[in-house]
RNA sequence: GCUCCGGUAGUAUAGUCCGGUCAAGUAUACUGGCCUUUCGAGUCGGCGACCCGGGUCCGAAUCCCGGCCGGAGCACCA
């Protein structure tokens, strides 16, 4: 309390003692009231304090020194040997979304400098783009690389003839245990020429690999080992491990701190957002922008997001889809957008995410639940409705006693999107109509309980009896059971059914019956089967086959 | 081991730079009412947190020191 008075009146501040003892007072006398009278005196004479809180959208926090520049310029920068997945999602993202809050611009880079070990393949190039387009992200600016070679040799070529970086020979062991030491490997002092002499003898094929790497000089008593002298650029046998886009045609490649570190210059760079495993990196590269005279860009590095129960390693999902684990890379149970894309989650939904989770340097471990929820927000406000029966029992109902004309709509707050209609008719003697209804639902029927079918009417349970109920109609109107508040449950006139079969988040598939006309649905439509989730429709042939979302 | 980060309710985040209007905001989860011909959505309410210990100060989530816990990096990977 004597921080609010003196926040507000800091002219005070030299009176404190007086202050508090006139507060202690003041407050022994508020609490001495109810909190009815308290709030009747609050409403009576400032009643603008009542104001009422409303939730705006959660947006982005500024970019560091943002004013600096006169276009931002953020990049997504991935190696194509994999599909991508959540985890990548921030660095996509947050990077396009700072672009196009501050109008500047977006640039898509793929790092395939490593023919050998974290090899790129074709088709991912293609994959991620088209995960970015799906995301919402539109790129500014294409590069590759692999096409960039050139530039990385022009420069290594400075900084080797410059003496800030030099070819060296040692094999890594024997290096290591010099830089463990803080000392210099034998090669690093040679003069510029021998090493430029040497750099030219690696791109003219002097060396096999592991012979020679070039590095960059730094700081040997840096207090961080891995920062001294890093590799720059290796030797790689490209007649065994040629790259899927320029084959053998060179045997010199750039490490990522010489290729990434250059072309965030050349690029025009401003802000690099990316995971907090780089910082070393970005400690590393600004050797190098020094000895080019350059400027480091801002660098945020956020932290590794992890999602409950889905593994996010890129090797990880390589293995379990090698070992047939998973069907492929959009199997349900994974991280990747392939698979969030099936199972009908929104871009919109995981870009929410995203921003809400913000650029914190701290590990976040996100619950599906989070994602559900932004998801749910937006396909409840559009899909259609429909019934499935999962597992369908028969229920036979009897004493039915008239024609039925049920009405359903697609969609319980927009009559204008439509309906689909049954015409329930009592068949023989017993005026009896057969429903097909789910297992879940038999489960809790037991004699004398009364049930509704959605929209059509109620009945009384009469007999269970393996896989058939039997019901009486007990009356139509919704009122009469409104307030004793029975199950409403989802049903199928016997005949009508389609067969349905929905693959679950564990990638286990549900067998039903959908209504027949979800015939008419197109693949890619998000439906929610009414209790028992949203679904989006993957193929409609002799079934339906769908991906279950979430509830 | 060495070098960096970081620790706010179950989860995530705002606030921390620049101490006071923070008896800590928001979302989600959970929970109660209302509404609703879905166990969905909506709506109103509730529960629930500053890692620990010292210090500075009239006043600490915020500053300082120590501890504990978590994470990252330490590749001729990105």
């Amino acid at each position: 309390m004597v921080g609010k008075v003196l926040g507000e009146k800091a002219e005070l501040r030299s009176r404190i003692k007086e202050l508090s003892g006139v507060i202690n007072v003041v407050v022994a006398e508020v609490n001495s009231l109810s909190l009815a009278e308290q709030k009747a005196i609050v409403e009576t004479n400032w009643p603008e304090t009542q104001k009422k809180h409303e939730t705006e959208e959660k947006k982005l926090s500024p970019l560091p020194n943002a004013d600096k520049y006169t276009k931002i310029v953020t990049r997504f920068s991935p190696n194509p040997d994999c599909v991508l997945h959540l985890g990548s999602a921030r660095a996509i993202l947050l990077s396009h979304e700072y672009a196009r809050m501050y109008n500047g611009k977006f640039i898509l880079r793929f790092e395939d400098t490593d023919p050998k070990i974290k090899r790129p393949a074709l088709k991912f190039y293609d994959s991620i783009r088209q995960d970015l387009k799906w995301l919402g992200c539109t790129v500014d600016e294409e590069y590759i690389q692999s096409d960039r070679l050139p530039i990385y040799y022009e420069y290594t070529e400075k900084l080797v003839g410059d003496g800030n970086a030099y070819v060296c020979e040692c094999p890594s062991e024997e290096f290591r245990k010099k830089t463990i030491a803080m000392q210099a490997c034998p090669c690093r002092d040679l003069p510029a020429g021998e090493h430029l002499e040497r750099w030219h003898r690696m791109l003219t094929g002097g060396y096999t690999e592991g012979q020679a790497v070039v590095r960059v000089k730094t700081d040997l008593q840096n207090p961080n080992p891995a920062v001294r002298d890093w590799p720059a650029l290796r030797v790689i046998d490209t007649q065994k491990y040629p790259h899927p886009r320029v084959g053998s045609k060179y045997i010199v490649w750039p490490l990522y701190n010489l290729a990434a570190g250059l072309d965030d210059h050349l690029m025009g760079m401003t802000h690099i957002i990316r995971g907090k495993e780089h910082y070393t990196n970005m400690v590393r590269q600004k050797y190098m922008y020094d000895y080019l005279g350059w400027t480091y860009p801002e660098a945020i590095h956020y932290g590794r997001l992890k999602i409950t129960g889905a593994d996010l390693s890129k090797s990880k999902i390589v293995a379990g889809i090698k070992a047939g684990t998973y069907a492929g890379f959009d199997d349900p149970r994974l991280g990747t957008f392939a698979a969030l894309r099936k199972r009908g989650i929104q871009p919109e939904s995981i870009k929410k995410m995203i921003i809400d989770v913000g650029t914190k340097s701290n590990d976040v471990t996100l619950s599906w639940e989070n994602l559900f929820s932004y998801n749910r927000k937006i396909l409840d406000a559009a899909s259609a409705r429909y019934f499935f029966v999962s597992q369908p029992l028969e229920l036979k109902v009897l004493m039915v006693p008239k024609v039925f004309n049920a009405k359903l709509p697609l969609h319980p707050e927009k009559p204008e999107q439509g309906f689909r209609e049954y015409i329930i008719t009592p068949e023989s003697e017993d005026k009896s109509v057969s429903f097909w209804v789910s297992k879940k639902d038999v489960e809790t029927m037991e004699p004398e309980k009364i049930f509704r079918l959605m929209e059509l009417f109620n009945v009384k349970i009469e007999n269970k009896t393996g896989c058939l109920v039997t019901a009486k109609f007990a009356s139509e109107s919704y009122e009469d059971v409104r307030k004793i508040k029975v199950q409403l449950i989802q049903w199928l006139p016997k005949g009508t059914e389609f067969p349905a079969q929905v693959v679950m988040p564990d990638a286990l598939v549900t067998e039903g019956f959908a209504e027949a006309d979800c015939k008419k649905l197109k693949p890619d439509a998000i439906i929610q089967f009414e209790r028992f989730g949203f679904v989006r429709v993957n193929e409609v042939g002799e079934k339906l086959v769908a991906y279950y979302a979430h509830k």
